[in-house]
DNA sequence: AATATGATAGTCT
DNA sequence: GACTATCATATTG
């Protein structure tokens, strides 16, 4: 029995799940078609308001010198979780794109947090609501993402995470990717345009 | 508001 | 030995 969909946040809540057809084309759509998509892990989480793009023949993605060490993940199923450590000290969450053997991912870089507040809360120590998933490391430590998710699939019909796709339009802003330094130039960062949660503003010119 | 710095570990040169 | 797809805190203007 379903029952018809809350409202989280003055929007309505989320569409069907995502599977892995979604995530096995070109990272160039993937990337901007996750901005507005629903993402949880163990139930908590939020709706995603930006991203990053990374394929093999970039300089700065991990996969750019093939599928050695830890970026084999990137060369892996598409729909599943790329989760490495990041300066030694946070988790980053991607996820993978493209048909198995192609080494691209989406950087995870921003949420909404809607669902699961308090548990979010408690790991993010507190800190304002606007900072609980606004990067990257943040966006992972208030999920409670780690290592242990490396490698599992975010489309399997159960698991610990899982993707929706959005109730409606979203409005998309593009710009420079962030905290690279190579192949700095790709506009390959994308988000929802005048997001609170971002992790940092789209510069409101064009670059 | 902008800039500097330390923490800390895996991968590369 | 250097660098990194980061974050929090401290310092300066």
């Amino acid at each position: 029995m379903v029952s018809a969909a809350p409202v989280v946040g003055g929007a309505a809540a989320a569409g069907p799940r995502l599977g892995a057809d979604f995530f096995a084309r070109d990272v160039a759509q993937v990337a901007p078609g996750l901005i507005g998509c629903l993402l949880l892990v163990d139930g908590v989480g939020g709706v995603i308001v930006e991203t990053e793009r990374y394929q093999e023949d970039d300089p700065a993605s991990h996969s750019y010198r093939g599928p050695r060490g830890r970026a084999a993940v990137m060369f892996g199923p598409p729909g599943h979780l790329y989760v490495y450590r990041s300066y030694g000290i946070h988790w980053c969450a991607n996820l993978v794109c493209e048909p198995e053997g192609r080494g691209a991912a989406v950087l995870l870089r921003a949420l909404a947090p809607t669902h699961g507040l308090p548990a979010m809360r408690a790991r993010r120590r507190d800190r304002p609501d606007r900072l609980l998933c606004a990067g990257p490391g943040r966006l992972c430590q208030a999920l409670g993402v780690d290592g242990a998710l490396d490698g599992v699939s975010a489309v399997a019909a159960e698991g610990r995470v899982a993707l929706h796709a959005p109730a409606g339009p979203v409005d998309l802003v593009s710009g420079l990717r962030i905290g690279i330094t190579r192949a700095a130039d790709r506009a390959w960062r994308f988000g929802m345009r005048g997001s609170p949660f971002l992790s940092r503003p789209f510069p409101a010119a064009p670059e």
